[in-house]
DNA sequence: TGTACATCAGTGAACGCGCGTTCACTGATGTAC
DNA sequence: TGTACATCAGTGAACGCGCGTTCACTGATGTAC
C-alpha cells in the first residue's frame, strides 16, 4: 500500500525526522546558522544536534569528530565566498575589448571578494579557520578557481607580462584576502565608507600585476 | 631589622610569590607561553592560574574577565611583531641614496612581517583575534606606525605619487597580511620555499605604490 | 620607633554549566530468496 | 507477495572533564600618628 518514502515528498517527518541521510545536511545547515550568528568558534556537537532535534551521539553517525564537521563547514563558506564572486563576475554588463574588459571582470570578482567579508564577517572567518583535518574533497566552486580563470584571461588578452605571469595570482588574492581581514578586525572604524578603500586596493592589484 | 622588599632583590619567593603585583605579568606571560605552544583559542584564566602557582580566583584581581585578559596578550602579540619589523629595519647595511634606500627599507618591513608570521603562526594569528573589548592603551610599538613611517620616508624621497599617497599604507599593509595569512594556512603546501613568493608579493607593493 | 588600622592580593570552596565522546540498545529500512 | 535477516540511523544514559566566575575569608603590606 505505501511503498513511496514519505520523506522524500514532504520533507522530514516531526516524529522520526532524520532516517536516512537527511540529519548530515541538517547539522551542516544548523553550524552554518551558528556561524553566521555568532563565528565558528561557537559551533558544538551537542548543540547542533539540539538544534537539529536528535541526540548528541546521532551526529556521530555523519562525522567522526568536531573537526572534521567543522572543517566541512569551512569548505561550505569558502564555497559561498566563490559563489559570490560568481555571481558578480556573471552580472557584469556586456561589452568593452579582451583587455578593459579582463581587467574590469578581475576588478569585480576583487570587489566581490572583499564585499563578502565585509557584508558577512564571521563567514568570513569560518572559511579560513584552521582545522586539524584536511577536506577530504575539493571546494566547489573554489574562490582560487575564479580569481585564476579571470587572471588567465588578462593574460590572454596580452596585459599581463610574461615574468609576472606565476607570480600574478598570489599578488591579487594577497591583496584582497589581506584588505577584508583588515577591514573586518574590531579595530577598523565603524561608519567609515570602505568602498573607496576598497576600489584603491584592488586597483594597485590590477597595476601591479600589468 | 628588614625593611627591604625580598622580592625586589631575589626575585618572587616560592611560598608567597605574587604579592604586590608582579601576578598579573606572569598569567600573561603564561598566557604567551600557550600561544606559542598551541594558539589563542586555549587560553584559559584557570589554567593560567595553575601554571602561576595561584589559586584561580587571583587572576580576577588583575584582569575582570577572560576577553581583557586575552585582548592584552594579543596586544603583546602585535607588539612582538611589531619589534621583529624594527629590528629587521634597524640591521638594514648603511649607503643607497634616499629613493632606493627608502624603497628597500619598506622591502625589508614587509619580509619581516610575512616572515614573522611563517615563523609564529600561532602569535601572529594571536595578534589579530576578534576581542569583544578593545586595548586600554595604544600599541606599543604599533606594526602600522612602522609602516607608515616606511611610507612617509619614500614619499619624502620623491617615490610615491601625490595620488596615491593616502592610500599606500593601506594597500601595503592589504598585501602583506594577506600573504601572511595565506602562507600561514593549511592548506599552504609544506615544504616549498616561500621566499621567492614573498619577493614577488613585497615586489609588486612597491610597485603599486610608486 | 612602635602601634593601630585600612588596604591589598591572595586562598579555597563552590556555583552551574556545557562540552566531546562512548556504549549498549532499539526500531526502521531495504534486500535476498 | 511474503518473510527472514542484515544493516542502518537513531536513542538515552553516562563518562570525565575543564571551564568562567563569585564569595566569604585571611594574612601580608604599607601608612598615619
Amino acid at each position: 500500500m505505501n511503498t513511496v518514502n514519505i520523506s522524500a515528498i514532504l520533507g522530514p517527518v516531526p516524529t522520526r525526522p532524520y532516517h536516512h541521510g537527511a540529519l548530515e545536511g541538517a547539522l551542516i545547515e544548523a553550524a552554518l546558522e551558528v556561524v553566521r550568528a555568532s563565528g565558528i568558534a561557537d559551533v558544538a556537537v551537542r548543540d547542533l544536534a539540539r538544534t537539529a532535534g536528535v541526540s548528541p551521539s546521532a551526529a556521530y553517525r555523519h562525522f567522526p569528530n568536531l573537526d572534521r564537521l567543522v572543517s566541512r563547514v569551512s569548505q561550505r563558506c569558502r564555497e559561498e565566498l566563490a559563489h559570490a564572486m560568481i555571481a558578480a563576475r556573471d552580472s557584469m554588463p556586456p561589452g568593452g575589448g579582451p583587455k578593459r574588459r579582463s581587467a574590469e571582470c578581475l576588478r569585480v570578482i576583487g570587489r566581490a571578494y572583499v564585499r563578502f567579508a565585509v557584508e558577512h564577517p564571521t563567514v568570513f572567518e569560518a572559511a579560513f579557520v584552521r582545522c586539524a583535518s584536511p577536506p577530504d574533497c575539493a571546494d566547489d566552486p573554489a574562490a582560487w578557481s575564479v580569481l585564476v580563470e579571470a587572471i588567465d584571461d588578462m593574460a590572454a588578452a596580452g596585459l599581463v607580462p610574461r615574468a609576472r605571469r606565476a607570480e600574478a595570482p598570489l599578488i591579487a588574492w594577497a591583496g584582497v584576502h589581506g584588505l577584508s581581514q583588515i577591514l573586518t578586525a574590531s579595530t577598523w572604524p565603524t561608519g567609515v565608507d570602505i568602498e573607496p578603500h576598497i576600489d584603491a586596493v584592488v586597483d594597485a592589484i590590477v597595476r601591479s600585476i600589468c
